[in-house]
RNA sequence: GCGGCUAUGGUGUAACGGUUAACACAGAGGUUUGUGGAGCCUCUGAUUCGGGUUCGAUUCCCGGUAGCCGCCCCA
């Protein structure tokens, strides 16, 4: 014998069993339902993107791509990089055809990323994310208040509640206006200071003071004042909101979202839920993301969602509906060697729409109609010498008990109505 | 990359260092053979791997591996 392969899924994927794969699909169409009610078009590409496309930002991103990326040398010695997020890929597609694009235009996509790290929870090495994105739009207000609405309504459409989660809300244009205006001018200590921001909520108050102060001894005490009186006041895009009717809105001045693109909006919710207190979501505002490509600058507003967090929301909250599916019609042959029958009758039921699954197996009657019972099916079909001589069959309604008598094209367009 | 915790049937759990490793669920079969989800009966099936301590290890120690939870990072 050889030595036996495992039946683990590579480090850090998931499999998807049917139980777990009704949840994906129920995720998959409440993001897709929820763009598509705000008029996003559905748009996809490879996961294998030229490795140039992640590192061409610098030498920081070619460290993120050696260190964090699914990297390997192809057979006409490319290099490719298995994409580890969407905003590249839709930032090469909208510049390939910027010129013929009716902007603004509104996208969205579900695609599936890769990063090499060390899984914990709520991150894996692959994993699904709502990608959407609104292009090229002049009224940039409107633009991220549409994103971010639609990011609420997405959440709303899963049954969520407003006091669930809460949009923090973020400018870096304000907070940049904000240093200046304390007299704190050089990007290296704004960074800094943003960087520790992040941490603002995970870390004592006496340590975010004693970071501060050394990176900036002169503003720390208004910054603190600033960071931490954000929540009662508000801007543009808050205000907006609030007149949309959505309040569980606020601003949230420690928001740092990284440190890449994003130039204006910033935006995360976070799930309010103690045990599962983390950001679920995240988005922002970008000036330019096509110049890279030869075209002029076309600016957007987008966020990405992940099926993992997503999940552990819907977990969290209990939020996960009955997703069991099974055939609406359950064909049972009495003996085996009616099984071909029981095709034959299925089949004149699939023709009129009804899903129809046939017993095949060698099981006794008794224990096919348990089974048939207890998967949920709606309805049952026996098929057994009798019925196949008379051409005559018996249906069984499995909710109410009830029967109905007569031929299969009578009988399917019983069904299907 | 760093740290902490965990590892027993398919799943979830139990077992003072001492008989045949227990229980529940799931699965298979039966309940006298053509009709309901129950009940009852039966069966299948496990100590992650490699060392060590011991008369004896699921249990204690060391290491590998894997998983989980943090840190770093977060596209």
């Amino acid at each position: 014998m050889a030595e036996k392969l495992s039946t683990e899924p590579y480090k850090g994927v998931r499999d998807f069993y049917p139980e777990d794969m009704a949840i994906q699909r129920h995720i998959f169409d409440t993001w897709s339902r929820t763009a598509e009610s705000f008029g996003f078009e559905r748009y996809d590409a490879s996961v294998l993107e030229p490795s140039e496309l992640y590192k061409s930002k610098g030498a920081e991103n070619e460290e993120l791509v050696n260190d964090q990326t699914y990297t390997f040398t192809d057979r006409g010695n490319r290099e490719v990089t298995l994409r580890p997020e969407m905003t590249p890929t839709v930032a090469r597609m909208i510049a390939s055809r910027h010129k013929e694009l009716p902007f603004p235009v509104r996208w969205y996509s579900i695609p599936n990323l890769f990063r090499y790290e060390r899984s914990q929870r709520g991150r894996v090495r692959e994993h699904w994310q709502l990608n959407c994105d609104i292009f090229g739009a002049e009224d940039q207000l409107s633009a991220d208040v549409e994103m971010i609405a639609l990011a609420y309504q997405s959440l709303i459409n899963f049954g969520a509640y407003d006091e669930m989660f809460s949009i923090r809300v973020n400018d870096r244009v304000e907070m940049k206006e904000f240093y200046h205006s304390l007299g704190v001018i050089d990007e290296e200590s704004i960074t800094k200071v943003t960087r520790l921001n992040d941490r603002f909520h995970k870390i004592e108050r006496s340590e975010y003071m004693e970071e501060l102060r050394q990176i900036v001894p002169g503003a720390a005490e208004a910054i603190l004042e600033f960071v931490e009186k954000s929540e009662q006041t508000e801007n543009a895009v808050t205000k907006a909101l609030n007149a949309l009717g959505i309040n569980n809105v606020k601003i949230d001045r420690s928001l740092a979202r990284g440190f890449d693109y994003y130039t204006g909006t910033i935006f995360e919710i976070f799930d309010n839920d103690p045990k599962n207190n983390r950001s679920m979501l995240g988005g922002g505002r970008y000036d330019d993301l096509t110049s890279l490509f030869g075209e002029e600058r076309i600016g957007g507003v987008g966020f990405g969602m992940g099926d993992v967090t997503m999940r552990d929301f819907l977990e969290t909250h209990d939020l996960i509906p009955n997703l069991r599916r099974s055939a609406n019609l359950i064909v049972i042959p009495t003996d085996t060697k009616f099984n071909l029958e029981g095709e034959k009758a299925a089949t004149t039921f699939r023709r009129s729409g009804v899903s129809t699954l046939v017993d095949i197996s060698a099981r006794k009657l008794g224990k096919k109609v348990s089974n048939a019972a207890h998967c949920g099916a709606g309805y049952l079909l026996v098929v057994g010498e009798d019925e196949i001589a008379r051409s005559e069959f018996i249906l069984k309604n499995l909710a109410d008990g009830t029967e109905a008598s007569g031929s299969l094209d009578d009988l399917a367009k019983q069904v299907a109505s």
